[in-house]
RNA sequence: GCGGGUGUAGCUCAGUUGGUUAGAGUAUCGGCCUGUCACGCCGAGGGUCGCGGGUUCAAGUCCCGUCACUCGCGCCA
């Protein structure tokens, strides 16, 4: 017989009743009737109920084993009875009637429960991360990502992508996102960063001829932290050469919408082929935002004409001074009182937005101090154009175009989820194209790149030599899903000149290009063909599919939103070899943050780090 | 960096206008119980009310400061 099982814990079924078998697993709970002990014993694949009574030898050592402690029960399968049969449970037309009993591993006092859904604060669940891996939410999550990663991997296969690893240990880019470095003992004063994402190196797989690659790249950003967004994660990168930007498309919507669909669990899913492609400019508009939630049926719209001359004076200001005026209807309201509509406006102002105004409209009636303003016919003009009912309520989002997009691109999603608009049971792919290549600097008063600076303008350098910068779009394109963005991406820019050029007008000399970025520069001068690619983020995905609101649900060891890990006390102080070795001298600032953190561990033993972290020789911990 | 929320037993939480010895559930320990599956019943231990200061005869409760966690803004694809 097998040393620890011959079944695991949801194998067995009523064709294995009188079965010889040997189980092991976790103590999942346990139900003492003195006379009769039922234990429900658990492995990653399900529960089996184990039963004891005073005919077992295994009864007493059962009796004091507690929650979560690991045990190998030796047994026969029994037949239930009719109403002890449990129908929840897989398994649970048997029980094992425990023979015999080893303890494997016993449990102390846990910090979190395993059987219990209910919710602990997530330092107790991020220190304890091996305990709360147990619990079925979580424990669920982890398998679907593994089965989301291996779907992608084969649908990205199929489609004739190869995977390839690119280094970890890259070069710092002054581009985008800060690096996570990592200092150099061979090159002193030299550090090396994480990547953000694989960008130069797959591109030049594409230069050095390998077509189409893709990769399950962990990408790096040392930025704060949301809920949706974690400094170390995942993408599915890929890049295509000879493509245009259709043909990305083609490439990956069947990958995308096979994935959800086969993990959607019911939901519906924008079929591959038809993922709405929606200009960054429209996006702003309509939806406010360039990460639209297609689920919300509400539609901005801008009405600044309507309030050019208006008895209204203050949007009469605001649009005299160049600004707009953007409107978020809110359907059927007629009911709704008027605290609805003030709250709104307090909520607004909290976000810190100047206000967000209102005109009511109930029974063809209009409401408000903005209807008084602007006058019945004003405002009966203003809805027929709308298309507005005689129920629907209005939200005014004015000021600068930014400012007013934005607010209104909030309160579109406010006045949806109060009034419970979004259609649930879905996901609503969409991509977000044109999005413009420059644009206008407000703090450094310049023409700076919007996005990635490697994308190819559309129209390439006749667009650059005779356009308006602002004005030039780019071959650059974002997938969003349910208002999440999954993933940016870009026909590159392979033509040196016309990268020269894009820098120029951002205000960067060739020789700034070349000490920057003379790695790639170099590359496309030898033969590089046109390319493209994309890179969409595969924690975002899984909590999609499982319906996490937060990306650490997904994560199997996430750090905390601090960037910390509060199991292994990452970051970690570090001893003064360590730091010699790689000529590192602490500020004085740091080295005061050092002490009174060794200090306040020393005393405190509340402290989250671990023990590990007040050894000053540093030669306690680790596997070294 | 800024704003919101939270912080009371190992854990989840309650705690009134400031007023007796700070409670419940769960976990743990002890006792009872032969069919439960969130088993049940009886009992016990367990508290620096995040920390520091202040107001007061009296602070978990009010005020100031600070720390931690979290959500959002800035930042970031």
């Amino acid at each position: 017989m097998h040393a620890y099982r011959t079944h695991n814990c949801a194998a067995l079924r009523q064709s294995d009743v009188g079965e010889t078998v040997r189980l092991s697993g976790w103590v999942h709970n346990k139900r003492d009737h003195g006379g009769v002990l039922f234990v429900d014993l658990r492995d990653h694949y399900g529960i089996t109920q184990v039963v004891a009574d005073s005919d077992s030898e295994a009864l007493p050592l059962l009796e004091k084993m507690r929650l979560e402690s690991v045990v190998t029960i030796d047994g026969v399968v029994k037949a239930r009875d009719g109403a002890a049969v449990n129908a929840n449970l897989p398994t649970g037309a048997i029980e094992v009637f425990a023979r015999s009993v080893e303890v494997q591993s016993r449990a102390e006092d846990l910090p979190l429960i395993v059987n219990s859904a209910e919710d602990y604060p997530e330092d107790v669940r991020l220190k304890y991360r091996f305990v709360d891996l147990r619990r079925e939410r979580v424990h669920a999550n982890i398998m679907l990502r593994n089965r989301v990663i291996t779907s992608l991997r084969n649908r990205m296969i199929e489609q004739g992508f190869s995977e390839f690893q690119t280094p970890i240990l890259g070069a710092s880019s002054p581009e985008g996102a800060r690096d996570y470095l990592v200092p150099s003992r061979l090159h002193p004063g030299r550090f090396y960063a994480l990547p953000q994402a694989p960008q130069m190196f797959k591109q030049l797989l594409m230069v050095a001829g390998f077509d189409r690659y893709f990769q399950i790249a962990p990408c790096f950003r040392d930025e704060d932290l949301r809920a949706d967004r974690s400094p170390e994660f995942y993408q599915l990168d890929f890049e295509m050469s000879f493509v245009t930007q259709e043909d990305v498309f083609q490439a990956i919507e069947p990958v995308l919408a096979g994935v959800f669909a086969e993990f959607a669990n019911g939901k519906s899913v924008t079929s591959a082929g038809e993922f709405p492609r929606i200009p960054y400019r429209e996006a702003m508009l309509k939806y406010g935002s360039d990460k639209p939630d297609l689920r919300n049926p509400l539609i901005i719209s801008d009405v600044t004409d309507h309030f050019e001359t208006s008895g209204f004076g203050l949007f009469e200001k605001i649009v005299g001074g160049g600004g707009r005026v953007r409107v978020v209807p809110a359907p059927d309201t007629q009911d709704k009182s008027r605290k609805f509509f003030d709250d709104m406006n307090d909520w607004a102002r909290k976000e810190g937005f100047a206000g967000l105004g209102y005109v009511t409209r109930k029974g063809g009636e209009f409401g408000g101090p903005i209807a008084k303003n602007h006058g019945t016919e004003g405002m009966e003009k203003l809805y027929a154009e709308l298309g507005l009912g005689e129920n629907d309520g209005l939200f005014f989002a004015a000021g600068k175009e930014k400012d007013a997009a934005k607010l209104a691109g909030a309160a579109r999603t406010r006045v949806a989820e109060e009034l419970d608009l979004i259609e649930k049971g879905c996901f609503k792919f969409c991509w977000i194209v044109d999005f413009p290549m420059f644009e206008w600097d407000e703090d450094l008063k310049k023409v700076d790149f919007s996005h990635n600076p490697f994308s190819m303008p559309q129209g390439e350098m006749e667009a650059l030599e005779s356009k308006d910068p602002l004005d030039i779009l780019a071959w650059q394109y974002d997938i969003v899903c349910n208002g999440y963005e999954l993933s940016s991406g870009a026909i590159r820019n392979h033509k040196p000149e016309i990268m020269y050029k894009a820098f120029e007008i951002a205000g960067y000399s060739q020789e700034e290009v070349d000490a920057n970025f003379s790695g790639m520069i170099e590359a496309f001068k030898l033969g590089a063909p046109p390319h493209g690619g994309s890179a969409p983020g595969i924690d975002r995905i899984v909590m999609l599919l499982a319906d996490e609101p937060n990306i650490r649900e997904v994560i199997a060891f996430p750090l905390n939103q601090r960037a910390q890990d509060l199991m292994m006390g990452a970051p970690s102080i570090v001893d003064a070899k360590q730091l010699r070795d790689v000529h590192i001298q602490l500020s004085p600032k740091a080295r005061e943050a050092v002490e009174q953190a060794s200090d306040a561990e020393a005393t405190d033993m509340n402290s989250n780090a671990t023990a590990r972290d007040q050894s000053p020789e540093g030669d306690a911990g680790g596997e070294s």
